[in-house]
DNA sequence: ATTAGCACTCAAATGTTGCGAGTGCTAAAA
DNA sequence: TTTTAGCACTCGCAACATTTGAGTGCTAAT
C-alpha cells in the first residue's frame, strides 16, 4: 500500500495528465489546490513513484506521465467514480431503443449512444450462447418468387433474410416448408445446423429438393449469423482525433476491422465483483492496442446468453467519468433485455 | 485540341504520376519508351502545359504534377480504358450476391467487392424512387408478444423490423392488422405515410388503438427507412493508407460519415453518354473532397428507381483501370436487378 | 523530513549550410 | 523554324549547429 501522500500525488498526476495530455511536472502539482509542500518534496516522491513503475518520463527533462501500471493503480485504488448528472443520465437513456424488443437493435442504438456520449469508439457483441436453440422459423412470401425467412432463437435473437425461390411460392410449398421446419429445426440447438446437415436433408427430399433448397440454404445462413457472436464497432472515426493515434491510426482501424476483438471481449475473465472490466494498454493482449484502453461491461439474457458492450479509446481517458456511464447504460440494457426475455418466457410457458 | 506531342506528354505525366506518386521531371519522361526528343524540348512543352493549367509544379525546382484539369483532360481525351483480365472479371463477379434478390444486400456485397478490389472506399445509395408504393406488408408473429413486420415496395426494397406489442398476439389481432394494412397501406405511395397519417389512423381505431399502435408505428419506421435513400460507405480505413490524406484523413472520414455525400451522388447530372460519372477534385462540390475523386455509376430498377454505386479515393487513382471495373460491376448489378424485377413484375401481372 | 539552490540534461525551436533535382533561358545546331 | 546543348538559378530538403527553457536530481542548509 502506498503512503497517503504518494497516493495523492499519483492521483493528481493521472488526473492532470488525463485532462491536459501534457507530461506533468513538479511545479504544476505544487500549484494545485491542496498541495502545501514544495516542488522538491514532490520531486522526491515522484522519483519513488518512477522507481516503482507507476509513472515515467518521456525524456529526462520532461514531466511525468502515468504508465499502464499507474493507470491500473489509479483505477483500482485511487479513483472515485463520478456521480452521473441528471442530464447525462437522460442522454444515455435517450439513446436506447426500448421499443422493438430486438436485442441486436438495442445493442446497435446503445452503441451509437456511447459513441455520441463518450467521443470514443463503441464496441459490442451480439449475445452468444452455445446452447441456444431455434425457437421459431417463419417464411413470409413477399412476392411470387421471393420470401423472407425469419428466425427467432431461444435467446431472443431475431434474424431475417430474403430468399429467391426458383419456383413460384404456392400454399403447397409453404406447407412443405413449415413441416420441414417443424420436424428438423424447431427446438434444435444452433450448433446442430450446418452445411452437411442441410445437404443430407435436401438429398432426402426427392422431388421437392429443388424448390426447398434455396430456402434451406437461407436457413443455414441465418443460423450461422445467429451463432457467430458478431462484433459491432462504431464511431471509429472519433479515434482519429486523438493525438496518441497520430501515426498508428491506420493500423488501429485496420485491426479493429478484423473482428479479432471478438475473442478479447469474449475471453474475458469475470472475476471482478462488478461485471465491468477495464483493460489498460497491453492488458489487451494485442500489440495494436498497447496504447488503448477498453471499458467493457457484460450484459445477460436469461441464464446463459451473454454479450458485452463498451468503449475503446486511448489509455488517456477519463475513467472516473466513463466507468459509471457505461455501468449505467448496461443497467438499462439488462433491464430492458430481461423484461423482454421474461415476458416472452412467461407467456411461452403459459401457452404451453 | 492539343497538338499530338503535347497530348502524349500530358498522358505520360499523368500515368507516371499515378504510378509513382512523385512529381515527374523532364528527364524521366525522356527516358520513357517512345520519347525520342531531348529533355529541353519536353521542358518547353511542359512549360506550355503549365501555362494552360494542365499541370503544375509543387515548387520551382520540382517536377510536374497533373492538376485537376489535367486529370480531366486525360480522362476525357487521352486515357484508353484497360481491358479487364479474366481473373479480374471473376473477382468482381464473385463479390456479388446473386441469390437473395434483395437489392440492398446486393449493393452491400457489391460495395465490399469494390473495397477489396480497388483498395479505396466504396459508396453506394439504396434505390430511391419518389413514386414507389407499398406492395406488401406482412406481420410475422415470432413469439407471444413480438412480431416481425416485413415490408416490400414496388421497387423491390425489403425492410423488416421487430416490434413488441403490448398485448399477446392472437389470431384476431392479426386479422385486424391485415385488414388495416390492406385498406390503408397496400398500393399507396411511400410519401403518403407519415406520422400524422399514422396518428389519425390510430385515433380512428377506438378500442383497438392500443394493440395496433406499436405495429403501425413500426410500419412508419419501415416506410421512412425505405423512402430515404441511404448512403452506404465501406472501406473507409483503406483511405488512411494514402499519403495524400496524411493530414486530412480525420476530416475526410468525418465528412463521409455525415451522409451528405448522398446529395452529391443523387444530384448528379446524367448527361454523359454512358451512365458512369467521374468527379475529380473540386468537381465534387465539397471542399473536403478537393483532393478526392469519385467514380460512380448509376443502376436502375425498373423505370423510375435509380441508385448509384462507386468508389472514392485520392485524385491520384488509376482511372483507366478503375472505370472499366466499375462499369463491369454495374452491368452485373443491373442484370441481376432487372432479372429479379422482371420476374416479380411478370409473375405479379400473371397473378392479377 | 523538508526545502532552497544549482548544475545538468535533453527535446524542441531556430538558424545555417550544402546538395541536387529540376527548371527556364540563351545561343548554337539542325 | 524547331530542336538541342549548356548553364545559371531556384528552392525544398536534409544535416548539422546553436539556443532556449522546462524539468530534473542532488546537495547542503533549515
Amino acid at each position: 500500500m502506498l503512503p497517503p501522500r504518494r497516493q495523492k500525488i499519483l492521483a493528481a498526476i493521472v488526473e492532470q495528465y488525463i485532462e491536459t495530455g501534457e507530461p506533468v511536472g513538479s511545479k504544476t502539482l505544487m500549484n494545485l489546490p491542496g498541495f502545501d509542500v514544495s516542488s522538491a518534496t514532490i520531486r522526491n516522491e515522484m522519483a519513488e513513484l518512477t522507481a516503482l513503475g507507476f509513472i515515467t518520463q518521456p525524456h529526462t527533462s520532461a514531466g511525468r506521465v502515468p504508465t499502464q501500471y499507474g493507470y491500473r493503480y489509479y483505477v483500482d485504488n485511487l479513483m472515485q467514480p463520478a456521480e452521473l448528472e441528471e442530464n447525462e443520465r437522460r442522454r444515455i437513456e435517450a439513446g436506447v431503443d426500448y421499443r422493438s424488443g430486438d436485442p441486436e437493435q438495442l445493442l446497435a442504438t446503445a452503441g451509437e449512444a456511447l459513441v455520441d456520449f463518450t467521443n470514443f469508439a463503441a464496441i459490442s457483441t451480439t449475445p452468444a450462447d452455445e446452447h441456444a436453440f431455434i425457437k421459431n422459423i417463419e417464411m413470409v412470401p413477399v412476392s411470387p418468387k421471393m420470401a423472407m425467412i425469419v428466425m427467432l432463437t431461444s435467446t431472443g435473437i431475431l434474424k431475417s433474410k430474403a430468399c429467391r425461390t426458383d419456383v413460384p411460392i404456392v400454399v403447397d410449398l409453404q406447407e412443405t416448408f413449415q413441416n420441414l421446419v417443424n420436424q428438423n429445426f424447431i427446438g434444435r440447438p444452433l450448433s446442430d445446423i450446418n452445411t452437411v446437415m442441410i445437404q443430407t436433408l435436401v438429398a432426402s427430399l426427392g422431388a421437392k429438393a429443388l424448390s426447398m433448397s434455396p430456402l434451406l440454404v437461407t436457413i443455414a445462413d441465418l443460423v450461422e449469423a445467429a451463432s457467430i457472436s458478431e462484433v459491432n464497432l462504431s464511431g471509429q472515426s472519433n479515434l482519429l482525433g486523438y493525438k496518441e493515434y497520430n501515426e498508428t491510426a491506420g493500423q488501429l482501424l485496420d485491426f479493429l476491422h478484423r473482428d479479432e476483438p471478438l475473442n478479447m471481449l469474449v475471453s474475458s475473465s469475470s472475476d471482478t465483483d462488478s461485471d465491468i472490466e477495464i483493460r489498460i494498454g497491453s492488458e489487451n493482449r494485442y500489440k495494436e492496442l498497447e496504447n488503448s484502453s477498453m471499458i467493457i461491461s457484460k450484459y445477460k439474457i436469461g441464464e446463459n446468453a451473454t454479450g458485452a458492450i463498451g468503449i475503446i479509446g486511448p489509455t488517456r481517458m477519463n475513467y472516473s467519468k466513463l466507468i459509471p456511464s457505461i455501468k449505467y447504460l448496461t443497467d438499462i440494457i439488462n433491464k430492458v433485455l430481461s423484461d423482454v426475455y421474461e415476458e416472452e418466457t412467461d407467456l411461452g410457458e403459459e401457452e404451453n
